[in-house]
DNA sequence: TCCCTTTTTATAGTGAATAAAAAAATAGAT
DNA sequence: ATCTATTTTTTTATTCACTATAAAAAGGGA
């Protein structure tokens, strides 16, 4: 036997409380909903949901995980099939990003995501966080090594480190994106583009 | 009358909650401080520490508000005094933020601070967040302005946009800093190091 | 002193989160 | 198949942040 019931349970009963919590999200705010309602609704008590998940946030960052495995794809195809400069591509992984965050939260539940994962710091929500994160500036380090190899971006470059410096800059304008509900994709994405036009201006030579 | 009674007692009794508060955030964490501590100790009710503070977070944040009067002026006199490059500027920028961030609050306590912000959006707390970095960024501002005079930075650089660029991208390494216990200070100093690094060479002629 | 308005307080309630003991279910051994 | 030990879930109780509201208190002006 590949997994032991006990296994298969504590499976699904994940996948019940992750599922009945997506439609209550996708339904009402996730400030309306109860987690003793999810746990109801999904024929376990409130504790098994703290167990599992921690926190309401915690419940948040698991469906984030869930749903990312779309978005990898996506950046997996910028970085293989674009030519050209790196600062638009970076744009394009910005846009990406972005369109992709709204398409299936809303900006008041990934607040709820962010603000969850500064405060457990360095705990486990916070690190579950990071790694996500991570793969995602590994997505950035493909594109930079990509052109790299075709020549567009300067051999010296540590690729990892400029991964990991564009790809931050790109997440605080997300992040000012998702806290102001005023801000709309087209202007958060001319803000990076600012951001970039600033420093290309900032280094070339005068 | 300079001030009627009810605003005399007001402003008395804000001073007297921030006060017990600063007090007891100093000697135990945020976390155990309960709201109906700071409001016995300050002769009020807890009703009144919600009436005029909204939330835990934003009495730490009132308290961030008030002592940044000393960072601003470490700020400025930076800009007034700065002679050279941008690029060392800009990291004892950082620099500076960071110690001052942690001479007066631990990182637990910024968590909730710097969540507080984000859950609230673009709500008062959100707010006020956001109009404190906005002198900070006018700060950097000030900097590049004072170099860009002295002939040191393109003059064809707007300095707005390009501090609230290099504010950004200190912005997310402080988050970074605060969210891991293990980093310290020389720690966070080196990744910005790092990523400023990696800018030169990106836009460098080859 | 009296009245009107602002501000504070008391009170009750909601819901997230945690802790500990009780109950249930499973895995493994006989 | 049954018993036992272990894991996991549930029950229960409790804490605490935060909200809403009605009552009380205090200030300001007549």
């Amino acid at each position: 036997m590949n997994q032991s019931l006990r296994e298969r349970q504590k499976a699904s009963r994940r996948a019940r409380i992750l599922s009945t919590a997506r439609q209550r999200f996708q339904d009402i705010g996730s400030a309306e909903v109860k987690i003793e309602d999810i746990a109801a609704d999904s024929d376990v008590s409130a504790a098994t949901v703290y167990n599992y998940f921690g926190t309401k946030a915690g419940i948040l960052l698991a469906l984030v995980v869930e749903s990312d495995t779309i978005l990898k794809q996506e950046l997996d195809e910028l970085a293989e099939t674009w030519t050209g400069e790196l600062i638009p591509a970076v744009l394009e992984f910005g846009r990406i990003l972005r369109q992709h965050a709204m398409s299936y939260l809303q900006k008041p539940t990934w607040r709820e995501v962010v603000a969850g994962s500064i405060l457990e710091g360095s705990g486990d929500f916070g690190r579950t966080y990071t790694a996500l994160d991570d793969v995602l500036v590994g997505k950035m380090e493909l594109l930079i090594r990509a052109l790299q190899t075709q020549g567009t971006v300067n051999r010296r470059i540590d690729p990892p480190a400029l991964a990991n410096c564009l790809f931050s800059l790109q997440n605080i304008r997300f992040f000012q994106f998702i806290a102001d509900d005023g801000i709309s994709l087209e202007d958060s994405d001319g803000r990076f583009r600012q951001d970039l036009e600033q420093l290309t201006l900032l280094f070339e030579p005068s």
